[in-house]
RNA sequence: GGAGGGUUGCCAGAGCGGACGAAUGGGGCGGCCUCGAAAGCCGUUGUGGCCUUCGGGUCACCGUGGGUUCGAAUCCCACACCCUCCGCCA
């Protein structure tokens, strides 16, 4: 959530952010009209509570003194007067509700140094690993939903006979290889990241502490019978850990991970890159997540984008790392930098991390807040998340990847520890 | 799912209609004392909004949301969470 405070004092730079994300700069006018309305309104509440509780301490005096009689007069005047602030009070409500309404559906403004652009085709490409998109052989052209069922390692038909399309089932070898790289992730994370494991299940104010709701309603499972959520990534209750707390700056910046299932409704995407594994309603991941100083921030960012990425290296997967234009960057972030892995099999770059730096976005909403070790008095945290390893896609990239001339997949070396000392997932037969 | 008890400041805990933003104790911070420390003594110690001539003023917050009242931490209603017992259960 913006600042209404930013808008108030420096519009400019708020129409500025909005336009660069592509979003109507004109809704600042209804902002300021509805922020001073607020404050207007309570600014004359506030007035007139002052008399009533003036007016209510001479009343209480009359009594102590015995005088009680004598203070028909003032209670009479002191209600028209409580009347009269209540009625002020609703004009206030109505106007902080559609104010507060109209923020939470505003996106953050994005860095100065994130790059201009509209939409997906303008994110830059910071720079290319491993073997570009021709450099792969005959043997790893085969997609993953075409050599996963072969090898008897995933099961997609199965998937959509339990729970419909684009929920998938690993087996044998394949759900070995699923977990294998959920551990590594969180092993290797493990110096300086606490590991949690969080409820996957939760309530409404946690989805929009993190920007999913109130915008993104139909993208998330909700359970009505108990109103809960079904989180789409662990970043929405790792965030929300510390929502309404504060925290010390000497124990920032705070490193937090979690390995969960996640949840995505993908509305409107059927049909459109949904093939096997490239899209699916619940998935495994490992989050990385930080809570910083606006000062250790851009560090940090830094931190998180290294360690997903050195995953993704040590698997010996090609990949790609994108700069995201302002166009493209979620509701909550300011700065976004995603890992893009190349599958040879389907032929397509396949998003695995979304490292982002949300500012004090999702600290405003949820209220995550520091006390500076000089200084009085709290400052908002900065919030800063990534994938440490997104299960299904980078499976898929690895056995297309992977895939020998005998029809065999070669696990990377790192796995081996994990695998029960599998060093291949064996041919068809 | 049923019955009962609870939720007050950093912590413990009092307050049960008016002088309560809140006793008291502990903790923290500053000071006195000391070579230094302990003990003792003194002072101080919440968050947020709005206004400000930057001195301050004012409002709100005692789990949350409503209500009663001139006035609510205190009374009433609903909900959430926690604890105990019963039931059920991995």
């Amino acid at each position: 959530m913006l600042d209404i405070r930013l808008v108030r004092d420096d519009r400019t730079l708020v129409e500025n952010g909005l336009r660069r994300r592509g979003e109507d700069p004109g809704v600042t006018d209804r902002l300021v009209e509805l922020d001073e309305l607020v404050r207007r309104s309570q600014a004359r509440r506030d007035d007139l509570r002052a008399e009533v509780n003036d007016l209510s301490q001479q009343i209480g005096a009359l009594h102590r003194d015995g005088r009680g009689d004598e203070a028909a007069e003032l209670q009479r005047r002191s209600r028209e007067l409580g009347d009269e602030a209540k009625a002020v009070d609703q004009d206030a409500d109505a106007a902080a509700a559609e104010l507060r309404e109209l923020l939470l559906h505003l996106p953050n403004l994005p860095a100065d140094d994130c790059p201009d652009g509209e939409s997906e085709a303008d994110n830059v490409v910071l720079r290319v690993e491993g073997p570009d998109a021709d450099g792969y052989g005959p043997d790893q052209r085969v997609p993953h939903w075409e050599l996963g069922p072969e090898l008897g390692i995933l099961d997609i038909e199965r998937g959509a006979k339990l729970s419909g399309s684009m929920f998938v089932m690993y087996r044998g070898l394949g759900a070995t290889l699923a977990r294998a790289l959920t551990q590594l992730a969180l092993d290797r994370n493990a110096d300086a990241f606490e590991e949690i494991r969080p409820p996957t299940l939760v309530r409404t104010e946690t989805m929009v502490s993190t920007g999913q709701l109130p915008k993104f309603e139909d993208d998330a499972y909700h359970i009505e019978r108990d109103d809960l959520w079904a989180i789409p990534t662990a970043e929405v209750p790792l965030t929300s850990l510390a929502r309404d707390e504060i925290l010390a700056e000497d124990e920032l910046p705070v490193r937090l991970m979690a390995h969960t299932s996640c949840f995505r409704r993908e509305a409107g995407s059927a049909g459109r890159d949904t093939r096997g594994l490239l899209r699916v309603h619940e998935f495994d991941k490992v989050e990385i997540l930080a809570y910083a100083t606006p000062e250790q921030a851009g560090a940090v960012h830094d931190e998180l984008l290294a360690r997903a990425e050195s995953v993704i290296a040590d698997l010996g997967l090609g990949y790609r790392i994108l700069d995201l234009c302002a166009g493209d960057l979620g509701i909550a972030s300011a700065r976004t930098w995603d890992i893009e892995v190349y599958a040879p099999g389907a032929d397509q770059w396949l998003e695995v991390s979304s490292v982002s730096w949300f500012s004090d976005y999702q600290a405003r909403r949820g209220n995550l807040r520091y006390r500076p070790a000089e200084g009085k008095g709290t400052r908002l945290l900065h919030t800063l998340n990534g994938s440490a390893l997104a299960v299904p896609r980078v499976w898929a990239a690895l056995v297309e990847t992977g895939r020998q001339p005998d029809g065999s997949i070669a696990i990377p070396e790192l796995l081996h520890p994990y695998m029960r000392g599998h060093t291949h997932i064996p041919p068809h037969s």
